[in-house]
DNA sequence: TTTTCTGCAAATCCTTTGCATATCC
DNA sequence: GGATATGCAAAGGATTTGCAGAAAA
């Protein structure tokens, strides 16, 4: 299993590699340290997160340099960047059931209503221990102004 | 139309006037002016957004205001905030299509495959003029720590 | 009149930016 | 050596907080 997980990452490493090159990046220390730090967690940290792990192998490494190399991952698709966190907080009045749709240009929201969203079924997994208060499915892209 | 939506928002807005109530917020002003256009908006707003919208009925409203306000509706379930947003950004490095339960106390988000998801039906609105890149499905509710 | 809210100002958190130096290829 | 990245420090946007006066119940 263990090794199972190495080969697994060293694949993952020599694709970053790769995509670096692609994408004029250069391989640098703090960045390898970086998003080696992302593939050994399996929380989906943030800048800060990110910064705590890595500053214990790259004492000098600085915050700043955390999130521009997290910002130019996001950007040449190295890594994704979690739905809608980062950017204001929105609020909605409409408190049934509904669904929505995001630009991922113009951050407009759409909401839809969907009948064969209404009951999916819950995986097995979140039965037992986990409380579920809600299902939503979040449709991204461009919408009709920005295609 | 204009009737229907008259009645439909006056019911919205006896039911904001007891959950008010219900929940010994005073019933000011302020907040009236606040409810008022959120449910005028379709568009998701941010607090900044509601500030500029109800300044022009009510020059002297704070920002802040605004901001304590929403935050209390969505605590007593008046509203909702939209999914994710205003917490520092997270990333994720596995790119392979998994969807996300996220606990609503701790914030964690724990990945999951669920073969049933990953062929939904895209609702005919986006079909076209829309350019979807991708649909996920969120559960939200509380983790097994947390419930 | 007592409790709860509001506006003001200041503080905090998250993120970005400019610039000089250091590092990569 | 030339291009690119880093660290530092400062700025910027979003959100929260303490407090005294004002409004609600």
């Amino acid at each position: 299993m263990r090794i199972l997980q190495r080969q697994a990452d060293s694949k993952l490493m020599a694709e970053f590699r790769d995509k670096c090159r692609a994408n004029e990046l250069s391989i640098t220390p703090q960045r390898v340290a970086i998003y080696t730090e992302l593939i050994k967690s399996k929380k989906h940290p943030s800048a800060e997160d990110v910064f705590g792990k890595v500053r214990r192998t790259f004492p000098d490494i600085s915050l700043d340099t955390v999130y521009r190399t997290l910002s130019t991952f996001a950007e040449i698709g190295i890594i994704n960047v979690v739905e809608g966190y980062g950017e204001a907080r929105r609020y909605d009045p409409d408190l049934t059931s509904h669904h929505h749709f995001r630009c991922r240009k113009c951050n407009k929201i759409v909401d839809f209503h969907e009948d064969s969203y209404d009951n999916l079924k819950l995986p097995k997994e979140f039965g037992k221990g986990y409380e579920v208060t809600g299902i939503k499915v979040i449709i991204e892209g461009l919408c009709n102004k920005c295609a």
